[in-house]
DNA sequence: GGAGTTATTCAGGTGGCCTT
DNA sequence: AAGGCCACCTGAATAACTCC
């Protein structure tokens, strides 16, 4: 088993802020020309040259939809809505880091598109570790011991091969946590993505690369009590080991009938142990109701 | 499913305890 | 150790409602 890369690969959040006039305008202009021309149409913003092309079309209630290599950016007008939602290309967290990646994206709505500073509310976290070392089988599905419900197993689609279908990944539960195992450098190689196999080094070109993933959207993320970005990006190191530790994991078979009571396969632990981030807050996750409870009496106790 | 609620349901995880 | 049994309760999932 060896490790050969780590750390966040998705990233989006919201911001309520009220959106600048000006980049309304720019914004409105460059959707009227793109559904004249029934294609995207590029905007600059003026300050630091941001460049996106903006859809003909919004995206669920947001009027406009602005894409870039770097982010997707959506703005919307709703007073119940975020005006603001982002969504930054894993790409560009890899390319640049994540914390100066998410500086320049700050940088840009503070300056070019928000009237007022406001959080960044994360809406979606994904933590990955790419290895070599363990080429997971079909047979192993029967192996993870997993909170979540419903399981999928993925083969390769044109399966011409003999000795039967080829694994390319599983995918773990369905709500807003969830977890996948996939060939890395077949996705890479099947979309095209030349810059994947660059974050690698010293991996063994004859063997795949695999991929584990679990991807925190906000409702579990809020179990957490993290609410901001800045909050989630320090409290990757322990979602990474609740993911791991608690939520999924991979048993050696014993004699024992029930796999909860199988000991932790080997594999596994080296994958608990990868390090995401070098730092830790000891988050903890409960239900939300109990966190207000907890409020609550918090509140009773300040009050006595 | 975007965000933010609330309410409801129940599979199955957890852990203790007992045999063999 | 292996494994059967059992009670408890957590966490996952769903649905409903709202707004653009």
């Amino acid at each position: 088993m060896r490790v050969l890369t780590s750390g966040i690969d998705s990233l989006y959040f919201s911001v309520r802020a009220p959106v600048r006039a000006e980049a309304w305008e720019l914004l409105k202009r460059a959707k009227d020309r793109a559904e004249h021309e029934r294609e995207p149409a590029p905007v600059d913003f003026p300050l630091n040259g941001q460049a996106f092309l903006v859809k003909p079309h919004g995206w669920r209630g947001y009027t406009f939809w602005a894409t870039s290599p770097d982010f997707e950016l959506m703005v919307g007008k709703s007073e119940k809505f975020p005006p603001v939602y982002v969504q930054m290309h894993s790409a560009y967290l890899h390319s640049m880091g994540v914390e100066p990646a998410l500086h320049l994206v700050e940088v840009f709505l503070r300056h070019e598109l928000l009237a007022a500073p406001a959080d960044l509310v994360v809406s979606r976290l994904d933590i990955h570790c790419d290895y070599q070392g363990w080429d997971p089988e079909i047979e192993d599905i029967r192996r993870f011991v997993c909170r979540g419900r419903g399981r999928r197993v993925h083969v390769e689609r044109e399966e011409a091969f003999a000795h039967g279908r080829r694994l390319t990944g599983f995918t773990f539960g369905r709500g807003a946590l969830s977890a996948r195992l996939y060939d890395k450098t077949l996705q890479a190689a099947q979309r095209g993505l030349t810059w994947v196999p660059e974050l690698w080094t010293g991996q063994d070109p004859d063997r795949p690369v695999w991929r584990l993933e679990f991807a925190y959207e906000r409702n579990v993320l809020r179990e957490f009590n993290l609410r901001t970005v800045d909050e989630a990006l320090a409290a990757v190191q322990d979602l990474w080991e609740y993911g791991t530790g608690k939520w999924l994991t991979l048993r050696r078979r014993v004699r024992d009938a029930r796999e909860r009571r199988w000991p932790l396969d080997p594999v596994w632990e080296a994958l608990q142990a990868v390090r995401v981030s070098p730092e830790r807050t000891g988050v903890v996750r409960r239900r939300v109701r109990r966190v207000r409870e907890e409020r609550v009496r918090c509140a009773w106790c300040w009050a006595a």
